[in-house]
This record gives structure tokens, C-alpha cells and sequence, in this order.
DNA sequence: CAAGTAGTTGTATGTATATGCAAGTTCTTT
DNA sequence: AAAGAACTTGCATATACATACAACTACTTG
């Protein structure tokens, strides 16, 4: 029960963990958003469904790629079909499981904001030199 | 515009850290709400307030070392508040300027989490041996 | 074998909440 | 007096948790 000396050394990593991730997150939602109408969990939902075979996932399976909840998924492919970006496919050999899809609007909305997304990213990431260093990992030399 | 080399790498490093990152924090935060009713943000505004000097902060101060926003910060000190993990004082010097104090309940039920948050951190680090591999960086070398 | 029953899995919906953005207020500084 | 800074408040929204429902699976019982 007592705070171990590891465990203060992870706690100090994850607070640079924290704080990297914040500001990466923050300024590629913002780009996306302002710049190409895209929250970021709708951008990495149709990156993963453009690279999917057929370009079509299920609901799980964009969950746990997304690392969401399903409640979360099914209303962010909601938004997706509301925006043409997507449509629902009932999966035909199990009636429960919904499929979905991506339309050519969303490719093409992908691919158009993907530079967008890499650059701020690369850069972000060459800005923060704190991220060499966090990255570099003192945790097991700890 | 195109996408780059380095471009597509960080694509790939991020989306290891954002797995990583969920992961962590939806554990971390379902153990200090069910074992300690503290949410994420708060225990960590207790953490910043129990390490400041007098055990406390300026608004400013909390937002930035949390990484949110100013009226996040206002409410996630409401919250405090009404926990009586802490108050609100005014700044002497600068009358805009307003303080959060920790109060003793808050810095209990801080050293009461702190263990649990550094157990499940130690333990869902070491767990992820990816996590060695992400830390370890793959990014210069790309 | 047919039909019913129990338990599990895949999604959707109701509801609560934390967060962000924009605008407003009070104080400071030049 | 004007500009800027620190904080608060109004509002919109994305997310999580609990719950509900439909479909599938495995047994049991007639």
C-alpha cells in the first residue's frame, strides 16, 4: 500500500505522457475541425474504415480501434451517416451485427484531410522536444 | 501537402501512445471513482494543490498543469468546493486573481487514492510490455 | 426431433456529466 | 480611457454508464 519508488517514477512519466498527449490532441482537433469540418474520432473512424477491407467495420470492432465505448460508436456513426460520410449494412450472417461502410464522400474527405493531420502531427511532435525525452522511456532504468 | 515518410511514422507511433493512453486512463479513472469517488481531474487538481507551496493554486496555474481549460477549471473547483477538498481565496496582490486551496479532507483523501493510482499505473504499464516498445520510440529512427 | 427456456452477444437509447468555445464581468496596466 | 488579463457563465456536444431489445447459441424436455 505504501507509494513505491517505481511508482512515483511511473506517475512522473505519465504526467509527461499526460501533458504531450494533451497538447497533440488538442491543436490536431482543432486543425481538423476548423479546417476540414472533422472531429477527430470521425477522422480516425474513417482512417480506419478507409483502410479496412471492402472499406466496412463493425460496430465493435470500431470500438476497440477507436478505443470507445459502443454507446459512443453508435453515435458517432450516426453522425457520419448524417454527414454522407458513411451508411449502416446489415451483416447477413449474423442479423445482430451492423456493418459500417464508408461512401466515396468519405474517402474522399479522409484523404483530404489526412495531410492536414500528419503534418500538424510531425510537427507538433518535432516542437515538443520534451517528447524525444518522453518517448525515449527512463522507465525501465528507473 | 503529400504525405511524408516521417509523416505516416508518427501516424503509426501516435496511434500506439492514444491506445496506450486509453487504456491507462480508463483504468485509472474507474478505480479512483469506485475505490475512492475521486474523478481523474480532481484527484490530479488535488495533486498539483497538495505538491503547491501553502497547498495552493491560481485558476491559470490549475488549467495549465491539468491541460484544460479555464472554465473547465472553474467547475472542476466548483466540484472541489463542494466536496470540501477545497476553497476559494482571493489573491491579495491581484484582485482578479482567485486561489484554490486544498483543505485537509482533500489532502486525506489524496494520500488516501495515491497508492491505488500508482499501483494501477505500475501495473497496466508493466502489463502493456508495448508500452516499452512505444516509450522506447521508434520515432528518430524512422 | 421439435419446441421451449436460459444465457450470451451486438446495438441502440435514456440520462448524466465533463469539457470546450464564446461572451460577459471585474480588475489591472499602460 | 483603452487594452488586456483572470475568472465566470451560457450553451453545445462528445462521451460513459445503465438499461433495453433483438438475435443467436446451447440445453432441456416433451
Amino acid at each position: 500500500m505504501a507509494t513505491t519508488l517505481q511508482g512515483q517514477a511511473d506517475v512522473r512519466l505519465w504526467n509527461r505522457v499526460i501533458a504531450l498527449h494533451a497538447r497533440v490532441e488538442q491543436r490536431l482537433g482543432t486543425v481538423l475541425q476548423r479546417q476540414h469540418g472533422l472531429g477527430l474520432s470521425e477522422y480516425r473512424a474513417l482512417a480506419l474504415l478507409a483502410e479496412a477491407p471492402d472499406g466496412e467495420l463493425r460496430m465493435q470492432d470500431l470500438a476497440t480501434g477507436l478505443g470507445l465505448n459502443q454507446s459512443s460508436v453508435t453515435r458517432l456513426v450516426g453522425r457520419l451517416n448524417d454527414a454522407g460520410f458513411g451508411y449502416r449494412d446489415l451483416c447477413p450472417d449474423d442479423r445482430r451485427g451492423v456493418y459500417t461502410v464508408i461512401t466515396d464522400a468519405g474517402r474522399e474527405r479522409y484523404l483530404q484531410a489526412r495531410p492536414a493531420y500528419e503534418e500538424v502531427l510531425t510537427t507538433t511532435l518535432d516542437e515538443a522536444e520534451e517528447a524525444a525525452e518522453v518517448l525515449a522511456g527512463a522507465r525501465q532504468s528507473a
